[in-house]
DNA sequence: CGGCAGTTTGATCCCGGTCAAAATATGTGG
DNA sequence: CCACATATTTTGACCGGGATCAAACTGCCG
């Protein structure tokens, strides 16, 4: 495990190389196949991870097993952070919407982390209210919007956070079914289809089973409503 | 401006009578009628507040002008606090639910605040955790929940944070009208009238003009679904 | 080639938004 | 204290977006 794959990383971007070799070596380094279930929601939170490699898809199940996605976090970011909220249960499950790989830390050197590094928890804390800020927009977006408009949103946002420039347009870097879709907008699978299968006739979109390409973005956030 | 008001509070629950004194020093206060707006969501974050008595409505506006609320903030907390989330400007609008009495002081002090202060830094974002487990919440019931689910959930989350027993039920003890729980559940003041109307026929509510009564709240978890 | 996971498409229904109007409080100035 | 203006609430009629139900279709993997 090498120090210069942390260094880029906001959260060690202050940090100095033999700051960054004693964090990695009391990580944990794991690797996962898609559709692996980090932790559960309401599991006692005892670790905190960082994200190296993939995507990770945040979730809360309802009483009558339905899934909502509340956020898809991107190769870089910290993630299960519980801890440096007061909790002592993480509040989601994690689960990977792609392989990953991650490293993880027990919550008792979060303190030390914070104490022993400057800029860590600043940073850390930037990157937490900048999902604070994401879930405010959902709310809005999920009060006022219509369906339609939801799922272009949906769309580019992926597309923003981890997107791949293709010659077809830009496609969205990990597997993702419409049912996935659904889950992130509040709406059914059907639904979804439907809009993407219109979307494509119209040249907005491509897509494979499991893939999503974005052609024509702007149009896209037209629909989405400016 | 008296140290014992502040000294039960979480954030400062830690410390020494003159850290608090201290505190209290460098603090403006300010009183306000019901619908002021504290700051704007977009403002610069140029200071961060306390609530020390009213109920606190935080609030976006779609670009159509239509208010969504986002949480409602009761005495004793924080508000305000993009510094502790590396913010430069305010995510969304502070109006005063009903008549408020707050303290501020300039951001340029919260890191001394946090530096100086133990246990201020650990409380506060313990209220951040809270307020985005929430804020999770509410996305999840945007998500797969009908109107009178929701409302039902909203009432019973106003009257926990923020009600009066009364000799009909408990009753939520700032003004609050139609119109604001339909901004709270993303519905219209109609849908909340008949519903509240039904309610009352059957002796789960009783309400008079801006004011809510909560008779029966067992049974209001019960239409919330458990 | 059979079977499963994901996708598409059609038909139908209903919740809750929209439009419209009246009824009821509250406040204000004369 | 009354008359009028304004804010809030109530109620009815109607309609449409999107959920639900149902079934067929299309890769893809073993």
């Amino acid at each position: 495990m090498d120090e210069s794959l942390l260094a880029p990383l906001p959260p060690f971007s202050l940090l100095k190389r033999e700051q960054i070799r004693a964090i990695l070596d009391h990580a944990v380094s794991r690797r996962a196949d898609v559709g692996i279930t980090v932790f559960n929601e309401g599991d006692a939170a005892e670790r905190f991870f960082l994200l190296l490699d993939g995507t990770i898809r945040v979730a809360k199940v309802t009483p009558d097993g339905e899934q909502v996605t509340s956020l898809h976090i991107p190769a870089g970011q910290l993630f299960g952070i519980a801890p440096a909220l007061g909790r002592d249960a993480y509040p989601a499950s994690a689960i990977s919407a792609s392989e990953v790989l991650f490293l993880s830390w027990p919550v008792s050197l979060w303190h030390s982390f914070i104490a022993d590094y400057p800029g860590f928890a600043t940073e850390t804390y930037k990157t937490v209210g900048e999902r604070v800020a994401e879930m405010n927009t959902r709310i809005m977006e999920m009060s006022t919007q219509h369906v339609e408009q939801r799922i272009a949103r949906a769309l580019l946002r992926l597309v923003k956070q981890s997107g791949k420039r293709t010659d077809e347009g830009i496609e969205i870097s990990f597997p993702i079914t419409r049912q996935d879709v659904s889950e992130m907008t509040g709406t059914t699978l059907h639904t979804v289809s439907r809009l993407l299968s219109a979307w494509e006739k119209d040249g907005l979109v491509s897509s494979k089973r499991k893939k999503i390409v974005v052609c024509d973005a702007h149009r896209l956030v037209v629909l989405g409503g400016a």
